[in-house]
DNA sequence: CGCAGGTATCTCGACATCAAGATATCTCGA
DNA sequence: TCGAGATATCTTGATGTCGAGATACCTGCG
């Protein structure tokens, strides 16, 4: 079974011979998946109603547990964008109802962003849906191969989660 | 050696015990790998003046060989973008004199966008820092298991590559 | 031949993101 | 206690992308 980046690889080999391409094999082929799992990703979220900033927002809210709050620095350390991506995130899902701020009581210039239950409801179901979704993608593999595979990935991103960066 | 997502999973089995949250431990680090990938692609490339997306347009010549042109249609189809936003990719590597624009002889709705001896020069260069960047990645697993992994990924890959969409 | 529908590219307005800077508050050493 | 520097969040302006529509041109049926 060929993919496009067989397709990717041959072509750079008829082109540039001199190089040694093998790099490509794997990771634009994780670089093309993840491209495609964004696409489903989307498409899952859209029967709950939800963009995926939004899932990303909400469910970093529900695995914190109750009361389901966190502040926005924890919230940008956890979904890798910038204060003012999430102070526009955290505006839009409290116009939605699906957040609120409170203010922190400990500290004067901090803020709390709590579920509501309608956000937790959201969350969750948007959560099940997108498991659902992903199940049908790995039935191609047999749970020995999605064990390696989880395995070798973990190799590879080791380096970036634990050195900070 | 842990990893985010074995946190990630972790939470989730604590908070919501009741699903099986195993498909996460594949494509969550997917995604996430694919999202240190690029921010380690955005450096390598800026060592050499280019943008993520100029790589992509020019590499997409590039591959296609002598006299490396494409259409703009046939670009977007590479790219995955949509047509507002190539021909803002086009304008902006035209402005830098890395490609330039060429009537179509056979079709006067079209457009011929060819790679200028600089837009070559740099395509060039910045693949082969890429690739020493990705060596170094992968360096993490055998030769093995870089076979294996490409082979595992090609087969998820395949529904999307194949079933157009 | 003429026209309807398809195709190729570009234009325009809306939007999410980022980077840098502003403001308010906290912390800790002198 | 005071002030310098750190911290938490928000504001602002620029940018890149998308989606829908506009324009010009091609194709093939009747």
């Amino acid at each position: 079974m060929e993919d496009e980046v067989d397709r990717l690889v041959a072509a750079w080999r008829r082109e540039r011979p001199d190089l040694d391409v093998e790099p490509l094999e794997v990771l634009s082929r994780v670089s093309r998946l993840a491209r495609h799992l964004d696409r489903a990703r989307r498409t899952a979220f859209a029967e709950h109603g939800l963009e995926p900033w939004e899932f990303d927002v909400l469910t970093a809210l529900r695995r914190a547990g109750t009361p389901y709050q966190l502040s926005p620095g924890q919230l940008l350390t956890q979904t890798l964008v910038t204060s003012g991506t999430m102070t526009n995130r955290i505006d839009r899902l409290t116009g939605k109802g699906l957040v609120k701020r409170l203010p922190d009581p400990d500290d004067r210039r901090g803020v709390l962003v709590r579920l509501t239950d309608d956000g937790r409801d959201r969350a969750d179901q948007a959560l099940a849906g997108l498991l659902a979704h992903e199940r049908e993608l790995l039935a191609q593999l047999t749970s020995g191969q999605q064990t390696e595979l989880a395995a070798l990935l973990r190799l590879l991103i080791a380096p970036f989660d634990n050195i900070p960066g």
